[in-house]
DNA sequence: TTGTAAGCGTTATCAA
DNA sequence: TTGATAACGCTTACAA
């Protein structure tokens, strides 16, 4: 009944080593000064001759401690969650923690999928970020009781650690700038703000910043991304309705961004030229678009490095209240939004 | 010595529902046709009332058979990479197989880390992208005994399932593209050839169709992606040379797209206008781009399903030659490479 | 300094 | 139909 295809076990290296399995164990864990040299140099040709790996299943099934973090990615297509990612990688490096990375492609059934999996594979923490994630696929979170923090997004009724943008610091900032650079009429798009606290908070400030200025008009549509040819109406309405005012949009997100730049193309507006735009999150293209995008750009990776710290803490028994870290983000002037 | 915070085991369940561990792992695998209605109604009670979910790591270590599959990618900030996942995840959701993700960023000691991470948690393959990886990280996979294919990039002395563009086609298609458009002097731009089959087939192609016009002067360049103006220099050297000429730059890549992309907004050179540009990989921001860049387009997700499609074979004990798979690349013309 | 033996939570074997 | 019981590969008392 041998199976020679098959990995060496720590039994294996015992034998080849001639001695017990606890040794060798002794061994794997670095428990040197209860092993002779010349024991030690047994096993460690063994393990050598036999190409041994442990076995990280019967590891974890019998310690329970796997150092492994999990990271829920509702959508890895958007730039800002990868560059999250980096953020949470290079934390993981240090602390030694391994990353496995999950892309729930925004459908409940992997969310659920993916949690029971990394919780059945003892993952130590969960790191989520619910960008575009649908409540329902949320919902699903609470059950789980493993330590987590989220990223970007609160959950109503739902307390539990998350790391952010400074939202309201963040619109304000945007909307001042606009304002200051002479745009009289605002238009902020937005996906469908629903309970998504990141798109409330960030229309809030806005409305509240312009309601300073009485000679601005400021107003907010909702859009979503699947409908990219919606936003074609949207945009003429507003720009017929404000027709001889200096009018810029600003849009909620990197995703919608590219969608609006897209109509903007379709309809030949030029972003600098006819009109004023701004976007939330910093793209990689922004400074190509045309005369450049100017964008409030998130510290990601920051972010995500303090998110995975806040759930290191967690994880090492912090038992304090939970918290909320909101960071500050910073404008990137670019063409866009300075009218000839 | 109660851990009242644990999850239930399987005894506990059992034990709830006044029956052995024999029962309840049977109703677990489906086994109703050996479980009396009443049994099974028992056992559904006691997991819904514990909430229990049967641990992975005792399973994956009893029956070595876990139905995951491991994904190495060595720069998750790249597009293509991204692309390339959802069309293995597509495949995996189809086929039952759950999809672990592991970004090397670029790092050999991660490399190392993430294969012997996966072989020990007993996923049953792995899928390497491998684009942007250094040699040095590749060999250490030839150790991994298990079944394997590589995405995009061959390795030398190392046989193994590859599935990936056709270079030849596709380098063909572009070189075409740029001289009936009327280029004559053609700049082919990459990353360091090496030994990294991909950009010496395009380069070669490139100079093999360039080579049936005498009339066209073709030429290539290395630059590396860490010193983007490195590129200042070799554009600007280029145009001095063939000034008066209608030139065209071609790009090998996408991430060195954008840099010459940057680099030619530094030189105030605009593409459509002053020169051609036609990239490698098809960016979301082609289109933005000025009056947009033509691209190459790989079909991405259909490489990723087929490269997850070849590794299930083989999991499933295909044990045929070694197989390449190269898929036709597209073109996407747009305004970089019609001039005025 | 070394080794034996009892688990960890499953599944597989075999007997009832 | 059921259910002990022995693995799976490892760690960890506890002995020696």
């Amino acid at each position: 009944m041998n199976r020679p295809a098959n990995r060496a076990t720590i039994s294996d290296v015992a034998k080849a080593a001639k001695t017990g399995k606890t040794s060798v164990s002794r061994y794997l864990n670095g428990e040197f000064n209860v092993l002779s040299p010349e024991l030690r140099q047994r096993i460690e040709q063994a393990i050598a001759a036999l190409n041994y790996r442990p076995s990280q299943m019967a590891r974890g099934l019998k310690r329970g401690r796997t150092r492994l973090i999990g990271l829920i990615i509702a959508d890895i297509t958007n730039p800002y969650s990868v560059d999250i990612l980096c953020g949470i990688e290079a934390a993981c490096r240090e602390q030694g923690f391994t990353l496995l990375v999950c892309n729930t492609n925004n459908e409940v059934e992997q969310e659920r999928h993916y949690l029971e999996l990394l919780s059945s594979y003892q993952v130590e923490g969960i790191v989520v970020n619910a960008v575009g994630m649908r409540e329902e696929a949320l919902n699903m979170l609470q059950q789980s009781l493993l330590p987590m923090v989220l990223i970007d997004r609160k959950i109503a009724e739902f307390d539990c650690d998350m790391v952010g943008l400074d939202n309201t610091q963040a619109a304000t900032l945007a909307t001042s700038h606009l304002i200051e650079q002479g745009f009289e009429s605002l238009l902020f798009i937005t996906e469908p703000m629903g309970v998504v606290n990141t798109r409330v908070e960030r229309v809030n400030a806005f409305h509240h910043t312009a309601s300073g200025f009485p000679h601005v008009h400021a107003e907010h549509q909702e859009t979503t991304l699947s409908q990219p040819q919606h936003l074609d109406a949207l945009i003429t309405a507003f720009m017929q309705q404000q027709a001889g005012k200096r009018c810029a949009v600003m849009v909620v997100n990197g995703a919608l961004t590219l969608q609006v730049a897209r109509a903007l193309r379709r309809l030949h507006l030029h972003w600098g030229i006819d009109l004023g735009l701004l976007g939330f999150d910093e793209l990689e293209w922004s400074e190509l678009a045309g005369v450049g995008i100017t964008t409030l750009k998130q510290p990601t990776r920051q972010i995500g490095y303090h998110a995975l710290a806040q759930l290191i803490r967690r994880i090492d028994g912090d038992r304090n209240a939970i918290c909320q870290q909101a960071f500050a983000g910073e404008l990137v002037v670019r063409g866009s939004t300075s009218l000839a």
